[in-house]
DNA sequence: GCTTGACCTGGAGTCGGCTCCAGGTGAGAT
DNA sequence: ATCTCACCTGGAGCCGACTCCAGGTCAAGC
């Protein structure tokens, strides 16, 4: 069972380790294993969650939906439909993203055209 | 050579009032016309520069950058190559986004698929 | 002619999400 | 042994981008 310092904690997730710290303290983020000093010792498991958190927090996600997913995942194995609604529902709103994205940069583009149409 | 009320502009341009008026403030938003009681009354100008910062700020663009390129507008034709060279580099942002959600998606849908295999 | 309601201003407050600080502890390299 | 450096805590501060408020002005419909 390997575990990871708060240095290789940052490196592995790239969240600074105050932003690990704070993702602590407001719970999104269980109690963190400590060793006899009280520093941080990191679990596979930790970091895995960080991944998940990584990739809600960078499409959108804002934390307070995130503290209510991991309130989720902490209630057990009978709230996996309930997290799939969760997840469906985002990817909706990341697909959303996508394409308003898509069409803005459309409009970037044109902008771009006339500019180059009037030198 | 039509204007808008206050109220118009919010329904056309989507902002609230006191959005549009922050933009006038800080500048992003040049000096709007005013009525003979000092209300505003904004252009068919304003409202399509009013569309573009909404491209730019829905794209993530943050507003000091935006300020920046209200400058080059301002400053007349000549900055043209200048503000090419701003919405090009934008685009490729924007791109990159693009490309990280369509990839963090793809995660969100594996773990869909993860939780369902274990229902 | 009175009320209603859209509008005005300057400035303070909010919110989300960190980020930084002071002051202190323990562990490992020299 | 000593020094350095990663780490700890609680709490304050910051930043971007609005958002709200108090107190006031005008125009227009009834």
């Amino acid at each position: 069972m390997t575990v990871y310092t708060p240095a290789e904690a940052v490196e592995e997730t790239g969240f600074t380790l105050d932003t690990l710290r704070y993702y602590e303290k407001i719970g999104l983020l269980e109690p963190v294993e400590r060793n006899a000093a009280g520093q941080r010792r990191f679990s596979e498991e930790d970091l895995s969650w960080l991944g998940m958190i990584r990739c809600l927090r960078d499409t959108g996600m804002p934390i307070a939906e995130m503290l209510r997913f991991a309130e989720l995942v902490r209630a057990g194995e009978h709230t996996i439909p309930d997290r799939i609604r969760v997840l469906e529902e985002h990817d909706r709103r990341v697909q959303a993203q996508i394409a308003n994205l898509a069409e803005r940069q459309r409009y970037i583009n044109h902008k771009i055209s006339y500019y180059r149409s009037v030198l």
